[in-house]
DNA sequence: CGGCATCCACATGGATACTG
DNA sequence: CAGTATCCATGTGGATGCCG
């Protein structure tokens, strides 16, 4: 186990005191409700700008597609770039740290997948 | 087994009408705070009683640990069997299911180890 | 276009006290 | 021992509307 009493990069003040710091969190990184959608998008098809995104999510409003990927952002799972065009466009990527989720995300939706089916 | 039919199913109506449910599902399902800590615990010692789990999840209050195994065997994870000792103890284990998760758990305590070192 | 500001509803976390 | 019952604080999801 490692001592969590290091850095602070973790998000939420549980995460610096018990030795099982690392599945919770992960849980709490991702666990939320539109947090692994997204990063499974970017994972299958590379940088998506907003539209894109809100678009392949057809039940995510505006709102907490924006709230989420601040989020993300925030984390450092998620790249933000504004591209100059017109109209201009805001593309989004997965950083080293997000693109390492991609086992987590893919165990999550067989998991998932086999879970419903039951 | 269960259906994700009901409105009880997959737990959240969320899951009912997208095809991302999968990811989503597994997220809301284990994605909370305690829940991969236990189903950690019990993939690693097999069988564990309320108070063991109490004593080996150090920063965990009994109320939520027992809230978090209600939740678990709701969501047929895990297994509640009481045995007729003096005094009695409750001994908790994996479902079928509850152990399917593994790989999703393995993935998020290698990704999330990593995270913290960063 | 890609947000942010509000406001609200409900889910979750948790301390404390009590019980069969 | 293994919970349940309260009560409360915070987190999270989401609808609506404005804005550069």
């Amino acid at each position: 186990m490692h001592s969590a009493t290091e850095d602070e990069g973790c998000v939420a003040a549980w995460c610096a005191d018990d030795e099982w710091c690392s599945v919770t969190c992960t849980a709490h990184l991702i666990g939320r409700k539109w947090h692994p959608v997204i990063v499974h998008r970017l994972l299958e098809n590379g940088p998506l700008g907003f539209s894109a995104l809100n678009d392949e999510i057809e039940t995510i409003s505006s709102t907490m597609l924006s709230n989420s990927l601040e989020d993300l952002e925030e984390k450092e799972l998620v790249n933000r770039a504004i591209i100059n065009e017109k109209p201009f466009r805001v593309e989004y990527s997965l950083t080293e740290q997000g693109t390492a989720l991609e086992p987590v995300i893919e165990a999550m939706d067989a998991w998932g997948e086999g879970y419903l089916r039951s």
